[in-house]
DNA sequence: GCTTAAATTGAAATTCAATTTCAAGAGGGT
DNA sequence: ACCCTCTTGAAATTGAATTTCAATTTAAGC
């Protein structure tokens, strides 16, 4: 799915569902596409604030919840307690190593797996509509630093 | 581990940390062992009050949080937006396929998945510290059940 | 068994993200 | 332009998790 194949499903999801096509929620897609990241509502309101202080954390957060309703977002609980919605342009279905010095995010997928959790469903009754696989761990760069000091969290470390 | 050895180790683990062992704790470690299911600390509280009306809800709260300390207990995120603990006694490492219909909760391992996992993990550097893997989806019952009717959640659905 | 310092408890208050409310404003069909 | 409906944004609310704090309990040392 390209940007602006997100794009068009949004207005036709809009559409469909009897809802408008605001100004403000045509900034919060574009900005969500270009940030292309594992975004939090307070951090795309952050983002977005900087270039349209106008638009209001609610709308954010409504906005969010439509893109994940019409297919175009994702989103992902990663423990840290704030829910992330990732876009789901240009890829296919995935899943994530989570580094839990840096915070670091890398997406994977690995059909093999996927066949493993059908069997496995498969054999207790059930039919998978969705699944939710995360590893946790070091990422290279935190292994590292892990050997020089180990102070608590990485000194590397994002954000939060 | 047994649930003798999950007091044991509470004990413990307490005794290193320089903690108390008080009346409150025990009774709270007796009935999560003997609920045994995936709770909320809500769910534990309330089942606690019906014999121990005295205990606290906050006291159940860091109990249960002890008890993730020191690795007698694991805290799960189904979705629900509330954190339930189940208990490590008795079992080694296991993932959960969840029925997004009555709420049903079965644990299962596949030691291949896991292997993969690390193969994967291995792929892009990182080192595993623990991993999540939950599949959603309907169990058998609740897949009969909606070939019969379709209004939404079924009715055999559980408390929530 | 008593004393005492330190940890614990429980009720209430607080935090924090998520969500809702509601009056004012903006889409878009006619 | 009119009007109905949806949307917006600030503020209020919700709900779970967590913290506060005075009273109580634990357990270590006499």
């Amino acid at each position: 799915m390209t940007d602006q194949s997100a794009k068009d499903n949004f207005r036709s999801y809009l559409a469909t569902q009897g809802l408008k096509s605001t100004r403000q929620r045509d900034i919060i897609l574009d900005e969500f596409l270009r940030a292309g990241a594992h975004l939090s509502t307070e951090e795309l309101y952050l983002r977005l604030r900087e270039q349209h202080p106008h638009i209001g954390y609610a709308t954010v957060h409504r906005t969010l919840k439509l893109f994940a309703e019409c297919g175009i977002a994702e989103p992902c609980h990663f423990g840290d307690g704030q829910t992330r919605y990732e876009s789901s342009a240009g890829e296919e279905h995935h899943d994530h190593l989570i580094c839990t010095d840096c915070g670091a995010i890398v997406e994977f997928e690995n059909p093999q797996i996927e066949a493993l959790q059908e069997s496995v469903a498969s054999q207790h009754g059930f039919l998978i509509e969705r699944h939710r696989l995360e590893l946790y761990g070091r990422c290279q760069q935190c292994q590292v630093f892990k050997n020089v000091v180990d102070t608590g969290r990485n000194e590397r470390s994002s954000s939060r």
